[in-house]
DNA sequence: ATTATAAATGAATAACTATTCATTCAGTTT
DNA sequence: AAACTGAATGAATAGTTATTCATTTATAAT
């Protein structure tokens, strides 16, 4: 690609350096990111990480951030959408959750490549805590409402709303870890799975 | 500890040497791991790294192993243990996956902080493989003998063995991630939950 | 005791990499 | 077209860290 013009506004030079980051963790791991392959990544000079993040922590934790919005937004559309019913969220939800841009192997690598730093930086934790906590509601509320609709008297909405996030985070990391053999819809049934157990008569026959 | 005799036998230097890595990973994650923390944290001398395991990738490896052999023996002993019963052999399992031992915050970093780099170095992916292939199977063949035994009829057993597979994984980044208010009993609870969605019959009472 | 052997040390080295900043360059204004 | 502005460059710097190895130290053998 041949478009370098230097009248570029400075938030597409930042997507610019924060995409060729994702590529570099995952391609070389957090500890293996250098500048020189993120700006090389990105066709530029050395010295531009610095004019636009001024630190490599800061292009880093901007990228967690990136990947972190991009999920929230997605789920947020969905929940804050009235056209759709109950069931529909929740189905849109685990579409969502195992549709490409968030299964992209490349994204899932920079999400686990953050969790196995999480314990050592807190940055990166605080960055994660607000929006977990947010989408729990969120779905707590969903499956919530589901139990009243659809009348299943022994569901307990927290506990599953717990179950199917570990799940996801679970099958996210068979997703990263076995290449081949096993895709992002073999993981939203087992997902589907889960949830017919739950509401039988709301996702039993959902592929 | 002023135990420190030069006439200690290798491998009694090398697991020395492992444990403080252990420490030192979930510390300071695997790229802020240094040789001289590694060492003084074992209280022994810079040096001392090179002459045991010659590199430090050598020594992640073998701290990898490490923690994966644990796990791997630990589920071998209850599933060749003859004196459990299939319902028991399972129970023993989901135990063994929220022991002390297992989710040992300080291990479970370090899990983590080889899966966030398994997609850049094949080595690590390499050691993971054999052994998960090896739990996959044990586990589907028990599942698959309790659905005989107990009359479950429409029970899938690899689709129970990949879904409880993930979602212990799941369970085990949250026990990471959220370090107060959710401890290893709470998370077994939701993972002897799934189970009795499966087997009402056998899990339905375990607390 | 003396020598031999192996473990352990840590100062010095070599390699790597984030950061800096004087200079270059493209586009805009006058 | 000349001067100006700020984005972009990349050689040089500064700091960090894995690795080496000559030396020291503890134990075993003679």
């Amino acid at each position: 690609m041949s478009e370098n013009p230097r009248s570029m506004p400075a938030k597409t030079r930042r997507r610019q350096l924060i995409k060729a980051t994702i590529k570099c963790i995952a391609k070389n791991g957090l500890s293996g990111t250098t500048m020189a392959d993120v700006t090389s990544k990105a066709g530029l000079s050395l010295g531009i990480v610095n004019l636009h993040f001024e630190t490599k922590e800061k292009l880093l934790i901007e990228t967690l951030r990136f990947i972190t919005d991009e999920y929230r937004n997605g789920l947020d559309k969905i929940f804050f959408n009235d056209k759709l019913s109950v069931e529909e969220k929740i189905i849109a939800h685990v579409s969502f959750d195992f549709s490409r841009a968030i299964t992209d192997r490349d994204k899932l690598a920079v999400w686990f490549a953050f969790w196995g730093e999480t314990k050592s930086r807190p940055t990166y934790m605080s960055i994660c805590a607000d929006y977990i906590d947010e989408i729990a509601k969120n779905l707590t509320s969903l499956f919530s409402t589901l139990k009243k609709e659809g009348n299943y008297t022994s569901v307990d909405p927290e506990l599953v709303c717990i179950c199917y996030t570990a799940l996801s985070d679970g099958l996210w990391l068979d997703l990263l870890l076995t290449p081949k053999g096993w895709d992002a819809n073999d993981a939203k049934a087992v997902a589907m799975h889960y949830l017919a157990t739950q509401f039988p008569n709301n996702f039993s026959h959902i592929r």
